[in-house]
DNA sequence: ATAATAATAGGAATTATTACTATTAATTTT
DNA sequence: AAAATTAATAGTAATAATTCCTATTATTAT
């Protein structure tokens, strides 16, 4: 793959958050530093550096989110405010079980838990 | 809320599948019994039914999927025959967990496991 | 430095979903 | 049972997220 400037912006964009920003986010901020860059890069880049496994893609109700974390881990999705927080909770016993008795063979186990987090008391 | 015919007969679709149709694959089905109702109206029952209680909504990517099985339960998806299955695994000891870790107020878990499902060998 | 060709910007196209509006049909009142 | 009330509908336009297309630009190999 070809080196591009616009990507290594949307890469470094991703790494400095934690908010999981979707690509309409990622296109706002990269504008301050390329002003005419296009949507339509953002989502190319997206795709490239979730294929080369640099970014994650995570699946917030229609719109998709990005995170650097790549280690294996869940999400906590609070219903007032929408923010997504990691959370590192092991699903190996999920996966093991999950596998044995529906003969299912898993490649990953996504969780969001939705509730509300502790910044609304 | 008044009786219409069109949303009996998207409850009764719903209720006699265990695919977890899509809005367009019920619009379609619909159209069998009732031929010139419209996609709005499909959606705008289906947000009815499950402010009632009646089905519950599922995030399959970008698309919405519609599950009669109200009873708490998780989700097994095929990522070569896109098949989505019901599985019953407790959650509890996650829920209970993350509750006094995070000292998030736990509403729901919601957990997809993504893999090759047993009609694939 | 030049040639080859990924990557880009900008805009058009697509897909899932929601909003709008005049008409229809279910319920309530008489 | 007929008239009045008003949800619900069909059909269409609008929106939002994402993908596709194409002439131009920028990166890399020669």
């Amino acid at each position: 793959m070809r080196y591009s400037y616009q990507r290594e912006t949307i890469r470094k964009i991703i790494s400095n958050t934690n908010t999981h920003p979707t690509a309409d986010m990622i296109f706002q901020q990269a504008k301050h530093r390329i002003p005419n860059i296009s949507l339509g890069t953002v989502y190319r880049n997206l795709k490239q550096l979730e294929a080369g496994g640099d970014v994650r893609m995570i699946c917030d109700g229609k719109v998709s989110r990005y995170d650097w974390n790549m280690r294996p881990h869940h999400h906590l999705k609070c219903k007032i405010c929408g923010d997504i927080t990691d959370i590192h909770i092991l699903s190996d016993d999920i996966r093991s079980g999950v596998q044995k008795k529906y003969k299912f063979e898993v490649d990953d186990v996504e969780m969001t838990i939705i509730g509300t987090c502790n910044k609304h008391k």
